[in-house]
DNA sequence: TCCGCTGACACGTTTGAAGCGT
DNA sequence: AACGCTTCAAACGTGTCAGCGG
């Protein structure tokens, strides 16, 4: 784990995540998250609290979710075992706070969170990519990153882990309707004819067409390591995840400071699709390129993570990361045409 | 036959417009 | 007329299950 400061602006920068017991809870039994073709949200969702910044500079926070391993997984017999080679990975996404960019003291006076992040395996959303009218640059001084080891999470089509789904409906006030006198009974639903007509409901794609809300983040292939970040990475695998096993050290906060790097995409919205479940070569090359929008980047990042130990091995997992990114002047940004931006 | 994914379903929560009172 | 509060239905989010397809 390592921080590195901006040349100019010596940083001691922290992110700590906000619901860490919530994320433990789950951490110590093996994080699911449901994915669907339309995108199903987090629970519990990122959220992080951020101290350290300059005030009045401005930042942006994203986060991103990346595969740890190039398998995927069935669960067998109580826990999850290789079930072959993954599909091919998807284009990166990184989902960017609607907030960004806004300068360090808004991010600091309240935890962040990103509760409406959706995990999709659907790759062919395309109605989601956001077209930049005039595609713009920026340099960036530096980039922070910041993982959470205990966000790491097994993306699933649906629940395999009767521990998680409890759980889940125990913390998830959208469950509650699960919570007591168990799951409603298929027979129940098979009485049919509910006294309740099905509610006329937009359908999501036609939703997603008419609005912005739903937003594809720009895709790259060139999302690469430095083996600093691999290396902060590896450590945190080290503590596994799964019951039984070992916990990491508290939220790590490894901080990896980037190349400057060139991007040309906007994009913002109420709620961001991030592919979940492909994954993808993990630790490959550098981490020098890295797509991000065209304005300053803060942010939080998940990685999928290699599984830690040899009762996890077949879990894929993911960790939160996040990026900082700060203008160093105000009329750094002053330079930036307008963003489209959106708040949740 | 097995297994994974998808859509339908029922229920609770959230949200915002409409109605009402001050 | 303006403002604030309450009510209620629509929209949304959830986990489970059957059915379909590979």
């Amino acid at each position: 784990m390592s921080l590195l400061a901006h040349p100019y602006q010596p940083s001691d920068i922290r992110m700590t995540l906000e619901n860490a017991d919530l994320w433990q809870s789950f951490h110590s039994i093996g994080t699911e998250m449901v994915i669907t073709k339309h995108g199903r949200r987090m629970f519990p969702h990122c959220s992080v609290r951020v101290s350290g910044l300059q005030l009045f500079t401005n930042y942006v926070i994203m986060m991103d979710i990346i595969p740890v391993d190039g398998f995927k997984y069935k669960w067998k017999k109580e826990q999850w075992e290789i079930a072959g080679a993954a599909d091919p990975h998807p284009p990166c996404r990184t989902c960017t706070h609607p907030d960004s960019p806004a300068p360090g003291r808004h991010w600091m006076k309240q935890p962040l969170s990103f509760p409406k992040l959706k995990l999709t395996n659907n790759t062919l959303d395309q109605f989601h990519v956001v077209q930049a009218d005039n595609p713009y640059s920026l340099r960036w001084g530096s980039l922070q990153s910041f993982s959470f080891p205990e966000t790491a999470f097994t993306a699933v089509t649906a629940y395999q882990n009767p521990k998680i789904t409890k759980l889940k409906i125990d913390h998830n006030p959208f469950a509650k309707g699960f919570r007591e006198g168990g799951t409603h009974s298929h027979s129940k639903r098979l009485s049919n004819k509910s006294p309740r007509a099905k509610r006329p409901t937009l359908d999501r794609d036609d939703l997603s067409n008419s609005s912005p809300s739903l937003q594809r983040m720009p895709s790259t292939s060139q999302f690469t390591q430095t083996e600093e970040s691999r290396a902060s990475t590896q450590q945190s695998l080290k503590g596994g995840h799964l019951s039984g096993s070992a916990l990491e050290p508290k939220p790590s906060e490894s901080i990896h400071v980037e190349p400057l790097v060139l991007r040309e995409y906007n994009c913002s919205s109420d709620e961001q699709m991030v592919p979940a479940s492909m994954p993808y070569q993990p630790y490959r090359s550098e981490y020098g390129m890295f797509p991000y929008p065209s304005r300053d980047p803060d942010g939080a990042q998940i990685f999928l993570h290699p599984p830690p130990n040899s009762r996890s091995a077949a879990e894929p997992c993911i960790q939160q990361h996040g990026y900082f990114h700060q203008y160093n002047t105000t009329a750094d940004w002053s330079q930036s045409p307008v963003l489209s931006y959106t708040t949740w």
